[in-house]
DNA sequence: TATGAATGAGCCTTCATTCAT
DNA sequence: AATGAATGAAGGCTCATTCAT
């Protein structure tokens, strides 16, 4: 019987895929066995008799999700070979964002990660290592060049480009964990293919920061610009 | 008897003390009544009583636990009268980070943030209108003066106004909430009081960002300098 | 103080008051003790202050409502000094009736007793005495005028009378208790005011079935009757 | 093991006939979950998997209590192909009374009718629907047989015909649901296989209520009768 | 191998009653 | 005399997991 062989692998990629919509939307607590068993179509000892446990599952999730994301949404999505740095800021920034908005399937990856990040289930370490170790060095190097600093020979970039990393990153991810305050505070005033607009501003935004960053600029220096406004 | 005289209205009071660890600590749903009123040295039917349910508990736990923050970090937080604008925004940056970071009484500020945006209870709302939107109007009024724009009569800023606040909201809320994940990039980069450091680089690329901003800057224009450092 | 003074017997009153609508709306153990004092505008306490016990009001409740439901609807309503036996027996159906179908305060007594006849608290024994047996022997007398018997000199009718008294009880019974039964065979069948039609139809019915008794008729005796129809 | 091949089935079997006895004694509220399943030794988690509810455990009861009762007693019981509509009349008032009466196995079947006339908790549509409404247009056919009506074409009978037919069953049921009362105006009059005297009674009865109607008797009329018994 | 009935600890909530004031 | 905060037993329900088949 070919067709029970493969079944049970089919058993196990029905479960995954009903899992990762379930565990996106409701988190591991919220989410029970038998919701997602009832969408993958089996019954309620199958995650036991695959996954031995329910976070057996999440970690296999939680895998899969990542494979799945990555190769959708590379870092370099839709860039060709000759771009400018900006370009690849432009790209990286748009690539981030999608993997956490998009509809659908490929959005697990994202919504996991948010949920792993507020409730860490232990699973974390691990996906620092495989997922956003790399993407984190990419960006790196792409913040390096805008601030005409060379690539240092050293593991470790400089301070400023490690914390511009971190503002780029907090950004982007702001505009899917804090969505539901961003809505509440001004509802409506992005429509679902507004992505575009918020990756152009925060394009705008790092590069402008990331400059002052390189300028080596000081925070309370220009007081005159203010005092102008304040006497005008 | 001193004790019993505070008695009376502190049942409620010790259960939003003890909710608030507990919340915080687990999150709304790995939280239980039992374990709250153990805590809080009181019974089981004392949360319906006093709160009517435990989302009435963990609403006003919410609300507590904002109020409390605030008024302890005030937005202008060590600012004198006729401070720049510069100096606003880094007393801002400031005071919202060390609203999360402080090892203080509520520590459950943040906590409670971060279990929220993982799964929202709908307690939110409440907190978004009387405690979020305040500062939100805030910290928009700085940008504009950043900006050098006017203070729109209008009650809504303009959108870049909007996005640079998220912008800078976004990095304050990301070196909290992706604190494990920075640690496990670059362990024991930032020392416990480091802080100052953090709310530097924000307050430094923010401005630098806003001003680019208000520039109108494109984002792929200046290929000349990329290039530059490409071909140098 | 004689405000206090007549407070503490208006709380009572109230108390009774507010019982019986709840009670008659949900029955004993429906009903509870706080949602009583809400519409009683007292607090929690005073059912055990003044009755001692949730039951202690109850029994006081079937008390007050015996005496309101007997002295509104006295079962000779309506009637004039020479009225027939029939006009009797009518008067009597449709003061029965009205205790159990009229709206608002004196329709509790219909109620309760359902609930008592269907859910004994053990209440029961003292309301058969006080309130059904004469109203029963009332009702005997009448029905021992229609079937042409001489009221006996013994204390009890005979069993064709009693059961016959049972049978006027039962139908009267049965279009309160089976309420929603009745409804559900035959919607909206019966207006509000059309407790007449009913009144008319158990007397009309009764009295046939009387005078059948009275007639010693017996049961499958007129068999060419049946037989006519099915022949026919 | 014959045991255990029953038992896939049982648990289902054996949590109705234990919910049966428990909710006839003590209504649906005063049951309780866990005393249900002690008795039906099973765990408490299993009326919430077979039922969903203890309101769906309470409806099967129903349902089954009153399959049961009606396919034991049917209400031609005994009646031999030529009956008389008499005849008829007597076993559909027999059986009805013996469903309620019996004390054989499901004893359940008036208990949970008292307490559901007590205390509706909505079950009662679907029984209405499924079960008692053929038996009342059963009835309806023998009233209108007895009255000398052609079973008119519409789906209803006449406004006198349903009165009849609620005048019957309401006899039957007051014998069950008010033999406390009965018993207690009337102390042992009846041994308990008195049954068949009340059956000849209702019968008696209700045959001359059935053909005064038909006669079109008014209700006052005959005063000369009542007048001769007075003034004898 | 795969199923799904069975398990039972544990959750939130209700509620009559008590008791200090 | 009257209040209402406090109490805690008990209820219905959920859910991950087990296990016989």
């Amino acid at each position: 019987m070919p067709e029970s062989s493969t079944n049970i692998e089919d058993t196990k990629t029905r479960l995954i895929e009903a899992a990762g919509e379930v565990f996106a939307e409701h988190g591991f607590r919220g989410s029970t066995v038998r919701q997602i068993c009832n969408r993958a179509h089996t019954n309620v000892g199958s995650v036991n008799y695959h996954f031995r446990d329910k976070k057996g599952l999440y970690a296999a999730v939680l895998g899969y999700a990542h494979q799945f994301a990555v190769s959708k949404y590379p870092p370099d999505f839709g860039l060709t070979q000759d771009a400018t740095c900006e370009e690849k800021l432009r790209a990286f920034i748009h690539s981030f964002l999608l993997r956490f908005m998009a509809k659908g399937l490929p959005a697990w990856h994202g919504k996991l990660m948010a949920h792993e990040i507020a409730e860490p289930t232990g699973a974390l370490d691990h996906v620092v290592e495989n997922s956003i170790r790399p993407l984190h060095k990419y960006l790196s190097g792409i913040v390096l060049e805008v601030m005409h600093e060379e690539i240092s020979p050293a593991a470790e970039v400089s301070n400023p480009a490690f914390l511009a990393t971190q503002s780029i990153a907090g950004q982007c991810l702001h505009h899917y964990l804090a969505r539901r305050i961003i809505e509440a505070l001004r509802p409506r005033s992005f429509d679902p293919a507004g992505v575009e607009q918020i990756v152009d501003h925060i394009t705008r935004f790092s590069i402008g920061g990331i400059r002052a960053l390189a300028a080596g600029m000081p925070i309370v220096q220009h007081e005159e610009v203010c005092d102008d406004q304040r006497h005008k």
